[in-house]
DNA sequence: CCTGACTGAATGACCGTTCATTCATCGGAG
DNA sequence: CTCCGATGAATGAACGGTCATTCAGTCAGG
C-alpha cells in the first residue's frame, strides 16, 4: 500500500525508507496499545490492528513482543535522554540546569502523555527487566542529572552532603512519582474497550472519577521540585 | 464463591485459627514467588507447591490470582502504614516526625527484602490498577507524611512554597527510588530456576553483576534523603 | 458413617507465533 | 511497449503450549 511516486527508482529501492515508515507505524501502535491495555494485557492482534497491519507483519519487524517493547523503549528514551541534554546544554551555571532539567522533563511529560504513560507506568511492569537490560539508557538519564549535581558541588553552588549520583536519583524518583500522579490523575480511560488495567480481568469495579482526586497542573510542579531540591523544606532563615 | 474471609466462626471449632495459618502460609509463598519470578510469570502451581499445598487448595482462600495479589498487598500495606505511622507517633515536632518516617521507612525495606520487592517492583506491574484498586491504603501513607509536613508548615518550621500533599508524593518518590536502586543492586538472583524477569522469555544475556554498580548501604540513604529534603542542594550561606 | 477440607489430574481458554498462500511489483525478453 | 516469471512483503487461519481454574474423588476427624 502507499507506495506512489517516490520509491519507484532502483528497483528494491523501495526497502528501506518504506521499511522504516512501517516500523515506525507498529511502534506507534505499540505505544498507543501498552499505554492503553498494559503490556501483558496487550494482545499483539491488537497492535496489529491498530496498526493496520496483519498479525504476522509484526513478526517480520520484530523479533517478538518483548522485543516490540524493548525497541519502543529504546526509541522513545532516546528522544527523552536527547531532549533532556539539550536542556541542560541550553542553560548555564549549575541551578539554572538544574531547573531546566526539571522542567524539560514535566513538560515532556505533558507533551507526550502517551509515551510517558509507557515509559512511567507500564514499563515498570518490567522495571526490574528493563533496568538490567538496559542499564544504559536509563543510566545515561540519571548520568546527565548527576553530572550537572557534580559540577554544582565543585563550583560550590550545591553541598556535597549528599553524593551527586544519589542526589540524581532521588530527584529522579521525585520527578517520576510527580509524572505518575499527574498521568493517573487524568481522564481515566479512553476508547470503549475494557478498562485496559492489567489486571482487571476479573469484576469490574465502578470507576473511581481519579484516584484520590489528584489532579494538578504539572507544570507548576516543576516549581516544586525546584524548590524542595534547592531550598530544602526548612525555612532558611526563623521565621 | 469461597467464603469471606472472617465468615467462619460458629461451625467448625478449629476452622478459624487454622484457617487464618494456612492462608497467611499462602500468602508467605505468593510474597516469595512473586518477588522472585514477577506476578505474571509466577505460576499458581508454584505457589502451591512453596506453600507446600495443593493447586485447588488457593482457591478455598483466594477467589483467584488476583484476589491473591490484591490480599497480599493489603496485609504488607497494612504492616507498613502501621510501622510508619508508629514512627511518626514516636518523634515530636515535625523536623524528627518526618526524619523518623524517612527512616523507618528505609529501615522497612531493608528487613524485608523480599516484602519490599513486592510492594515495590512487582506490584508495581499493575500500578496503574493497584492504584485505581486501592488508592486507600496508598493514600493513607501519603497522608501519614502530608500530614507531618503541613504541621510543620503550621508551626513555621518547614515552608510552604510547597503544598503538604505534593511535597509528600515527592519525598515518597524519593524513598521509593532509593528503596527500588537499593533492592535491584543486591545479589541478583536467588535460586536455579530461570531468571526470575517476566520478560527474559527470549535470550540470556550475560547477568551483569549488578545494574550500573549501584550498591551501597541503605541506612546511609535516610541521610541523605533527610538532608536533601530538609535542606536542599543549595549551599546555606556563601561557601 | 458423615462431613467437608483438601487434592491434583483434567479441562479449556487464551494468545504468541508460524507458515502456506496471495498478490503487487519489477526487470528482462521479445 | 507488453508479457511473463521471479520475488518477497504481507496476510491471517491454524497451531501448540501454557496455565488458571475446576471438580470428582480421597480421607481424617468426629
Amino acid at each position: 500500500m502507499t507506495v506512489h511516486s517516490s520509491e519507484a527508482r532502483a528497483g528494491r529501492a523501495s526497502a528501506d525508507p518504506d521499511r522504516a515508515a512501517k516500523r515506525e507505524r507498529i511502534l506507534d501502535a505499540a505505544e498507543r496499545v501498552f499505554a492503553q491495555r498494559g503490556f501483558y494485557a496487550a494482545k499483539v492482534a491488537d497492535i496489529a490492528r491498530e496498526a493496520g497491519v496483519a498479525d504476522g507483519t509484526i513478526y517480520l519487524y520484530f523479533k517478538n513482543k518483548d522485543d516490540l517493547l524493548i525497541c519502543l523503549f529504546e526509541s522513545r528514551m532516546e528522544r527523552v535522554i536527547q531532549i533532556l541534554g539539550d536542556a541542560v546544554a541550553g542553560a548555564t551555571g549549575p541551578r539554572a540546569q538544574l531547573r531546566a532539567f526539571v522542567a524539560a522533563y514535566l513538560t515532556l511529560i505533558a507533551d507526550q502523555p502517551t509515551a510517558a504513560e509507557v515509559l512511567t507506568i507500564e514499563l515498570r511492569q518490567s522495571t526490574k527487566f528493563m533496568r538490567e537490560y538496559s542499564p544504559q539508557r536509563f543510566g545515561e538519564l540519571l548520568r546527565i542529572l548527576a553530572t550537572v549535581i557534580a559540577a554544582g558541588q565543585a563550583t560550590g553552588d550545591f553541598t556535597d552532603q549528599v553524593p551527586a549520583p544519589h542526589a540524581a536519583r532521588m530527584i529522579f524518583g521525585m520527578l517520576d512519582e510527580m509524572a505518575l500522579a499527574w498521568l493517573l490523575g487524568r481522564a481515566p480511560r479512553r476508547r470503549g474497550q475494557k478498562p485496559a488495567s492489567p489486571l482487571a480481568t476479573g469484576r469490574e469495579r465502578g470507576k473511581m472519577p481519579a484516584p484520590h482526586g489528584t489532579d494538578f497542573d504539572i507544570s507548576r510542579a516543576a516549581d516544586w521540585v525546584a524548590a524542595l531540591v534547592t531550598t530544602g523544606l526548612e525555612r532558611r532563615s526563623p521565621a
